[in-house]
DNA sequence: TATTGTTATACTCTATAACTATA
DNA sequence: TATAGTTATAGAGTATAACAATA
């Protein structure tokens, strides 16, 4: 069978219904990619039950296990710029998540920490988010996820300067 | 050791550089978004030498291996809303790396094909990703790769309804 | 001078409603 | 009425320049 080449073909639509795609079903980044938008898709399902996005849950978490960090540190820590944490840390300050409170020995920080409430959202939540694990990853054995997680740190490690 | 409440916090800074972040290193999902980042930078710095983005690379690709396909079939391949591709196919089209014809029995719709200059190019892209893939994943062996693959696909079958 | 937080801005990606022309 | 492609628009996420307050 030789390839068709464009001049072969005449305008008609290509009949198949579903596209063959072996050409990127070969890259293993491919497959990574089309794997992990649907634990993307489902985590954020599931974090919209508690008015949270990824980005405020994460956030959320760091504070609250880093309690008195400034906002430098902590968006350097989310590998996102400075001015785009302010509107991340202004909603979880204003739904009284966590307060922005003036650093003592240095004016121009603040120190956050996350509030009773943001305490125990943060659990709540994060109690969810392991479910929403347990159910995307049941498919997977436990020798499997264990192999994942070192595979998935190699590569960071392989790839980080 | 007793755990750190809000109120126990004085208004200081977290004195360490780095913030821990156990929780969030012992989730899954988490590890696979980090090793992915480095991933997908990786993949848009080698497009970008081709003046690609990774979606117009994806389009190309796909149109290549379907010739004759439909917007509408692309959008749905792509996993993109239909007016989302029309900025991509003017692209490609501008660029003449595609050309579209409009559908003899149904003039409705468009038929998409790559031309020479567009397979050209997508030979030369895909050999350079090719390339990055391999330069990405060179810390994981064959029977890794071949694991973490089964393991992809595993999730994603796992998840489609 | 340098740093912290901020504002303004812009660009990409994504999602929806509504239009047009065809079927 | 349904579908293919399109336009307009809006919301996230992300990136940079420049500013005020502070070091």
């Amino acid at each position: 069978m030789s390839k068709l080449k464009p001049a072969d073909i005449s305008p008609e639509l290509h009949s198949d219904n579903v596209l063959t795609e072996f050409t990127l079903q070969a890259l293993l980044g491919y497959q990574i990619k089309r794997a992990y938008n649907h634990v993307q898709n489902d985590l954020s399902e599931t974090l919209a039950a508690f008015d949270l996005r990824v980005l405020t849950f994460t956030a959320l978490v760091m504070i609250k296990e880093n309690a008195g960090t400034s906002q430098s540190k902590l968006a350097n820590a989310l590998q996102i710029e400075r001015p785009n944490l302010v509107a991340i840390i202004d909603e979880l300050e204003n739904r009284e998540l966590i307060v922005r409170e003036r650093v003592v020995h240095d004016r121009r920080a603040y120190s956050l920490v996350v509030t009773k409430t943001g305490s125990q959202l943060c659990v709540s939540a994060l109690n969810a988010v392991k479910a929403h694990e347990k159910n995307m990853f049941s498919c997977l054995t436990a020798a499997d996820k264990k192999a994942l997680t070192k595979m998935m740190l190699r590569i960071r490690q392989n790839n980080e300067l």
